[in-house]
RNA sequence: GGGCCGUUAGCUCAGCUGGUAGAGCAGCUGACUCUUAAUCAGCGGGUCGGAGGUUCGAAUCCUCCACGGCUCACCA
């Protein structure tokens, strides 16, 4: 019970006086039959006259976050789940009951039934006939039109960001919304949701560092996901032909305005396809959800306006590059990435491949172009290890990134089926982790063992959900759609 | 991890080149039956993020620490 302030004083001395008058200052269930918004949509453009004939009884339940009293009479806005309403307080009608509007605090729940009117400025308001205490708060909350603007209270406190700036509650929302529409779009696809490990023996799937746990019975540490990759594909195997996970990933990496260690990722998997395939499926997902939650293809991001209708461009890797370095490299010519990689002030690691190298040219000359939509395809081999090769260049896998907004949303291959491929590439990604390259892939014994039952031509897709919000909903941080973002642990003092 | 910025009342913020803390909202008391930033009169509220230091004197200057933001690095 620290900092017991004046005003909590005041609140619990309040919350003494309503059990001397025997009412339960944290309540007991109430039957709520209406809510704000359905009120205020339903009754938008009824008549002051027509409501007084009709006298339409609701009942409510909601928080208190206005308050205005005169006396016999009170103003009050109520907010529930859907909205806010006013409600007319006046001791003609309620008598006794008045008595209890002043043990009212903001932030208090309290239960109304009463009738539909509109005031003389016309706000449609409900003139309470009873009113039922529900639950005392004894802590002020934030002030009411400055609201709460200190972030690290807004993501330490969520539950104050999300009562005070509705702003917040509408992202999450709408996130909650995507989320949905994202299964219900591939369900319709015949794809099944499964769940797979997320504490795995050997973390794989992606080139990242895992959260490392421990298992006591069973004395073996244990990786938190990386990514359900590995699995999802040994379901290809099974003969599951459609797969998708929607949930949580964790790397042990920095935290950013776009990093999280724990974050929401989509994969799926689809037998039979490849990464053409998979690009204009995912023009149509992406489009098709993003309609579907938003009701529009155009969307601000950042001052700037982003049109998601399809199709989008599809270029090379390479051509990227060179399109975007005024000729002064030639990508095929590993001497020359390199000097020009330099030339950026990239810092170059001895065992850094030709791959890699293009890439961080990529990174820094390519990507901060990338606004609009666009399939960057055909990565390098060596950095993508669980990804066909073209047939025509071995050196280059059947790969595409998707670009919105500078960032990347979705990474997506026609998988690697060949197991004795995937065995050499297990073997290099070994080599690199021994050579401390920490982030490098392990060898999965039994994923090559699944593949060489056969897994049939398959192309698979992952698609970062916060990053996807992000861009929607115009939050220039991941913590504004994440709602509880990791923080360092709160000071004692 | 580096750089820059921030931390003052429950909330939003002032507080100059050092002189001992201020506003609005919220709260309390009183008035008020159509207000919506209600209004009017009065009152209370602070370990100035923490610890040291300089000084006659520190919210203010210096050092360290904590937490947060942005950014760079790292990293899909």
């Amino acid at each position: 019970m620290e900092d017991i302030n004046e005003l909590i004083q005041q609140r619990l001395k309040k919350l003494d006086e309503l059990k001397l008058l025997g009412i339960d200052p944290f309540g007991r269930p109430f039957k709520v039959k209406d809510t704000a918004s359905s009120i205020m949509n339903g009754y938008a453009e009824i008549s002051p006259d027509e409501l007084t004939n009709k006298s339409i009884a609701c009942t409510v339940a909601g928080r208190i976050i206005s308050f205005r009293g005169f006396g016999k009479a009170t103003f009050c806005h109520i907010q529930d789940g859907t909205g806010k309403i006013q409600i007319y307080l006046r001791k003609e009608i309620l008598g006794e009951q008045y008595n209890l509007v002043k043990k009212l605090d903001m932030g208090d729940f309290i239960g109304i039934e009463g009738r539909l009117f509109r005031t003389k400025t016309g706000e449609l308001t409900i003139e309470a006939e009873k009113l039922t205490f529900l639950t005392k708060s004894i802590r002020p909350l934030p002030e009411k039109w400055h609201g709460l603007k200190d972030v690290e209270i807004r993501y330490r406190q969520r539950y104050l960001d999300l009562i005070v700036n509705t702003k917040v509650k509408d992202v999450f929302i709408k996130r909650a919304l995507l989320i949905k529409s994202i299964r219900r779009f591939l369900d319709s696809k015949g794809f099944l949701e499964v769940e797979t490990p997320m504490m795995q023996a050997i973390p794989g799937g992606a080139t990242a560092r895992p959260f490392v746990t421990h298992h006591n019975a069973l004395n073996m540490d244990l990786y938190l996901r990386i990514a359900p990759e590995l699995y999802l594909k040994r379901l290809i195997v099974g003969g599951l032909d459609r797969v998708y996970e929607l949930s949580r990933n964790f790397r042990n990496e920095g935290i950013s305005t776009r990093h999280n260690p724990e974050f929401t990722m989509l994969e799926f998997y689809m037998a039979y396809a490849d990464y053409n395939d998979l690009m204009d499926f995912t023009e149509e997902m992406i489009s098709t959800v993003a309609k579907d939650v938003f009701g529009a293809m155009k969307f601000e991001f950042e001052g700037k306006s982003l049109d998601l209708a399809p199709p989008w461009p599809r270029v090379t890797h390479m051509e990227a590059i060179k399109n975007y370095s005024s000729g002064n490299i030639d990508p095929t010519n590993f001497e020359k990435s390199r000097e020009y990689a330099k030339t950026l002030g990239i810092q170059i690691k001895d065992d850094f491949s030709h791959g890699k190298i293009l890439d961080e040219i990529f990174k820094e000359v390519v990507e901060p172009n990338l606004f609009q939509p666009i399939f960057i395809i055909n990565y390098p081999t060596d950095i993508s290890p669980l990804a066909k090769r073209c047939p025509d260049n071995p050196n280059l896998v059947e790969r595409f990134e998707l670009f919105i907004a500078f960032r990347e949303i979705a990474n997506a291959f026609s998988e690697l089926n060949d197991p004795i491929d995937q065995r050499t590439r297990f073997e290099r990604q070994v080599l690199e982790l021994q050579a401390g390259h920490i982030e490098a892939h392990r060898m999965d014994e039994d994923f090559i063992r699944a593949l060489e039952y056969g897994m049939p031509p398959t192309g698979g897709e992952g698609i970062g959900i916060d990053r996807l919000v992000m861009i929607l909903t115009n939050s220039p941080s991941i913590r504004d759609v994440i709602l509880f973002p990791q923080l360092k642990e709160e000071s004692k003092q």
